[in-house]
DNA sequence: AGAGTTATTGACCGCGTAATCAATAACTGC
DNA sequence: GCAGTTATTGATTACGCGGTCAATAACTCT
């Protein structure tokens, strides 16, 4: 009874996302959009309504892809050094594209109510894991507070990586959340 | 031999500054620009070339007023807990304007080396004058990877009050950042 | 097979934007 | 006060942008 799409969602979204997060919301142009999803103009509002619609589906599917795992590794990370090892993994080099999530706080979220309320959520998760895996292990007087200092940390590391600082510089905020932890 | 400017610098700046860090520098249009410097186009152009060299000024200018006595503050702290109340003065509402430099550099910094390295150099006193005063306490094994840490956070917080989160959130910030300096 | 519904195509549009420029004004040094 | 230099004005421009639309294609159900 009807035609059906032609295309893969998420691989579309998989496109687009990766263009928001290199260029930012107002430097993915719809031409630029048009190719990185391989779909043209129209069936692109068709499926999201708008520029926008398109954009918070690339915000979704980042916080499915990239922090619901970490925050699922946390979860089931053996103590709080391994949970912090998550957020920092050791001897990686600088993705300077940082996060998309920040990126969207910074840029939109001022302007765009759900923007803002994605990005207050996405994060919100992985603050509650890093809480129970400092509270468990013991060492810790204040989990709840050095979850949400950590966290804030990491999200402080993706702008440092917007802005070019070195992985050594990027290193010394992760070995001042180990110290923090192994005191 | 030749007319004078008829505007006082700083004042130009000052509202540029303030547009640019609420509406970010696409947000920011020169119409809007117009206003807000009380200036006209041509003189605007005239003065600063274009908009990025206005966006350039009024950015050195954030250091100098928003940065940098931050910085004086953190030097002349009697202790550690002194100087992270610089950072996170108790008691305070969210700015949900943020920082400035942290909008540009997830905005701008990946598009535009100068505006990343402002960006980078834009705190690099503060890390340091911050672990400086860790070591002076003494009580801190690692000052330096502290610094780095809490520096993070405080940008991360930034990011926090661009996505609307709430002045508790944001304390607990800081609370885990004074649990790490009480220890 | 035909009717009905939705997806796709790509040319098209109006608008807001950053930037320009010729004309004029304001000031200084001689 | 005149020549020379720079600042100001504001109308104008070219263009890239997000968004639209009529025509066509693809599919399902009866």
């Amino acid at each position: 009874m009807v035609r059906p799409r032609s295309f893969d969602e998420d691989a579309v979204l998989e496109g687009a996302m990766g263009l928001f997060w290199r260029r930012g919301y107002d430097g993915a142009t719809l031409e630029a959009l048009d190719r990185a999803t391989g779909l043209n103009r129209g069936s692109l509002y068709n499926a999201f309504g708008d520029k926008r619609g398109l954009f918070l589906a690339s915000l979704r599917r980042y916080v499915r892809l990239e922090i619901d795992p970490a925050v699922n590794a946390v979860r089931t990370a053996p103590n709080a050094l391994a949970a912090l090892a998550v957020l920092f993994p050791p001897g990686t080099t600088v993705d300077r594209r940082g996060c998309l999530i920040c990126k969207a706080a910074a840029e939109i979220a001022p302007m765009d109510p759900e923007v803002a309320e994605i990005a207050r959520e996405a994060y919100r998760p992985l603050r509650e894991a890093l809480s129970e895996a400092f509270a468990a292990s013991q060492t810790q007087r204040h989990p709840e507070h050095l979850a949400a200092l950590v966290v804030a940390a990491y999200q402080g590391t993706k702008i440092m990586a917007n802005a070019g600082e070195s992985a050594e510089k990027i290193a010394k905020v992760a070995a001042g959340a180990s110290a923090v932890v192994t005191n």
